[in-house]
DNA sequence: CAGTATCCACGCTGATACTG
DNA sequence: CAGTATCAGCGTGGATACTG
């Protein structure tokens, strides 16, 4: 009988790993840009600053809840500002931060690989299917 | 009585949004590479081929199924290469391709801007918080 | 207008056990 | 060694209805 079973060291290892996640800049950005709302809101707002009923137009088919739960996550990360003017009724104003500004090259690196060699994926993947039935 | 209700529109629009997301290279590839594992192995590989078991040490905490399945949804999409060797036991190399490769230097821009920024978006955070209780 | 509150359903992950 | 098969649990998103 081993001291440690093979899921009890997995286990461990997990632990360790989401301890790395936590830390590892690079995967903590990656979680929040890869999440199905942020990177369009950033493209949305990258054209203009706009408010809140805007988006949900402009970001068609997101639902309020989760159109209010992702502005909030990107305003608590300093990308998005929320501007609150106290007119009846109100009107509320998002627009990207230099922080949040920063952050476009990088979707520009991605979109730019993307264009490039998803068609190479995409071929990838018919040869892969079609090879195996 | 509205032709369409806000709910079918956002229903319409929603469909519409997967479509695009269908088509749209650059979300697609955020699809693939924010994957919990695929950023992993692609860094595990990208220091030299190796094998299953290597893998499963190198890239601690990971199960046998995710490994699989990451690995083979990899080798769909040709960024990475399974190379079997008949021998007793049998032998299986797992490498990057000329493909997977060019995704280095995303992933290394990824990882810059994380390394620049998020100390901001942290301190954000950090200011958020502790604004509202 | 700009949200909040609640509930449900589903997908995906991970544990576990077994195999050529 | 390199996987496959099966199942349970949980988080996450979407629908829906309500509010200052």
């Amino acid at each position: 009988m081993p001291t440690q079973t093979a899921a009890q060291r997995r286990a461990e290892a997990r632990t360790a790993y989401n301890a790395y996640v936590a830390e590892c800049p690079a995967r903590a950005l990656l979680d929040r840009i890869s999440d199905k709302w942020v990177s369009l809101l950033l493209i949305a707002l990258a054209e203009s600053p706009q408010r809140y009923s805007d988006l949900s137009r402009t970001v068609a088919g997101v639902s309020p809840k989760m159109l209010t739960q992702t502005l909030r996550a990107m305003e608590r990360d300093g990308l998005v500002a929320r501007t609150v003017t106290p007119e009846v009724p109100v009107r509320v104003d998002y627009a990207l931060t230099a922080l949040g500004e920063t952050l476009l090259p990088v979707m520009r690196a991605i979109k730019t690989w993307a264009e490039t060699h998803m068609p190479d994926v995409a071929e990838a993947r018919t040869r892969f299917d079609e090879t195996r039935p």
